[in-house]
DNA sequence: ATATATTTTTAGTCAAGTCTAAAAATTAAT
DNA sequence: ATTAATTTTTAGACTTGACTAAAAATATAT
């Protein structure tokens, strides 16, 4: 069994690992979890003595087999309670990180195969990050960031890729939604903004939103 | 706020407050959260110092109207995460304690205020135990044992005693539930055992049994 | 190649929560 | 009213997870 800190650090490390090839440092883990490099040492330890990742000093650290399970365990419960708050308690997407922080690391394998099941096994969470299985696959979907579609080319908004409230909050007051479909209509060289067409709505967005929203090409 | 051990011996204090006029003694506590009384009285300083008890060296321990209020408030979340899981998950009501027990210290008032929307303002958990309102107030219906009952009275089960699985699943076994109409037929002097209609049903139950069944009189 | 900067680890400390063993206070029994 | 038994508190220690400051290792720059 495994301690909410040393649940909080697999995951961590699983999402480092997600972008980057080699060992992940311990700064890196520091910064994601908000602490020192000097309590990542300590605790990079006691996951290796736990066998959950491959520790050699100063070499960053690598999930085992066992270790991508658990994180993914606790990724897939995260996901599936944000599902649960938006499609079942009516929280909005920018509302349900911080509660599902504390939710996934409730301890039931009943109650989380129950949970997928009363949500009809959803496959993607309300900021359209994917669901892992059971065994903690994750099946991804082809989809790229907004600011590299051309001019004409269009797709379904399908994710973000800053999930921060404010972010999320600037979306939802510009009626930028998972599902609606968004088309280039024109792009500006100067400043790199885009002029897309929502639905059937025109809007004018900067890069730095483009570069955060992820589209499924049509 | 208050860390999950505190939150957990609040919890403790106000249960062992409903059915005793005096202070709480250290032991009582340590017995019903199987720790030491050791560890009791630190704890106990700890609350003192945050104004949630009234705590008097070798004197025993109350709540003060704060602890109160955080204490039924816990209540309030475990009994409303158990019906929850009754209801929505198809949990029995023999499986839904240990995992009340971590629920129950999630922090977010927006999510039980929509829980408990979502399930229709309950009044009562699955095991017939009231569940307090936002203000920490409960409205306890009338009931009895059903071992105080008299031949040929009847009522309405409403509630268990002992609410541990192994009880529970022994009710499921013998088709007793809550809700089910159950009238004495007869009583036992010898050994105080009873003969029973439950629905139209006839059955004979133990005293011990009848000492942990609340009935509504009819 | 050597010096400088950065990263990582170690060493020592701390708070929360628990424990054991011993001392002090309270309660019960003679 | 003493003595004996029980309950409660204190004292000291341990574990987890964090921190600061200093030392060691690695990476970068001249
Ligand atoms: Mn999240
Ligand atoms: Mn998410
Ligand atoms: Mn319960
Ligand atoms: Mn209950």
């Amino acid at each position: 069994m495994f301690t909410l800190s040393e649940e909080n650090y697999l995951k961590a490390i699983y999402h480092l690992e997600l972008d980057a090839s080699k060992g992940i440092s311990t700064n890196a883990i520091a910064e994601k979890l908000d602490t020192k490099a000097s309590s990542v040492t300590d605790m990079v330890k006691k996951l290796s003595e736990k066998e959950v990742v491959i520790y050699k000093k100063y070499k960053g650290v690598t999930l085992t087999e066992l270790g991508k399970t658990i994180a993914a365990n606790v990724v897939r419960k995260h996901r599936l309670w944000e599902v649960f708050l938006v499609q079942k308690l009516n929280f909005s997407w920018d509302e349900v990180h911080d509660v599902a922080e504390q939710l996934e690391h409730i301890k039931s394998a009943k109650l989380i195969d129950q949970l997928d099941s009363f949500l009809g096994f959803p496959t993607h969470d309300p900021h359209g990050d994917p669901i892992p299985d059971r065994d903690g696959n994750l099946k991804t979907i082809e989809k790229s960031l907004l600011a590299t579609l051309s001019k004409n080319e269009s797709g379904i908004c399908v994710g973000v890729d800053d999930s921060s409230s404010e972010f999320l909050q600037f979306l939802d007051k510009k009626g930028i939604t998972l599902g609606k479909k968004i088309t280039i209509l024109d792009k500006e060289d100067f400043d790199d903004s885009l002029s897309i067409l929502i639905e059937d709505r025109k809007l004018n967005i900067s890069n730095k939103i483009a570069n955060n929203l992820y589209i499924k090409k049509a």
